[in-house]
DNA sequence: TTGTGACTAGAAGTCCGTG
DNA sequence: GCACGGACTTCTAGTCACA
């Protein structure tokens, strides 16, 4: 499994459970909106600086968003 | 407290920590001794990929590494 | 043993739009 | 509400010679 992968999961995951769309997401991580749908797609590579604002966003810490991606990889 | 800091911060002390020259941690993580450099002198905001990299190289898990980031930033 | 400048290639990330 | 694309700018990845 690779890392692309497990982030597309846990972002969509985590941005439904928290009933946002996209955009709203974006926003709330001023970002673009088809920057997230880039990462669900698996087109990039993000940086950790993105990860730290997409946990704030989830309202989770950084390493929680970090330690479900280790469970996805099996890690 | 930045994001580029913290991993400065921590990357010289785990690196030091386990005895190792930059060289020879840039040997175990498969990049540049400058690249090292690079991130320890706060020239760049990495991709989570790299931190993953890294992580492996200190024998701790991704997640324990962000979570020395965020002990640092008070998070 | 490390800092640094310079460099290229390519990726990160934005902004416009369409179906 | 989202996938997908093109065009674009900014920045990272990665390396080298040299101080």
């Amino acid at each position: 499994m690779e890392l692309k992968e497990a982030i597309s999961i846990v972002i969509k995951q985590e941005r439904k459970k928290n009933g946002m769309s996209q955009e709203e997401l974006a926003h709330l991580c001023n970002m673009d909106r088809t920057y997230i749908s880039l990462l669900e797609r698996k087109k990039r590579n993000p940086t950790l600086d993105v990860i730290f604002r997409m946990s704030n966003s989830f309202q989770m810490k950084p390493s929680t968003f970090v330690k479900m991606l280790e469970d996805i990889m099996h890690l």
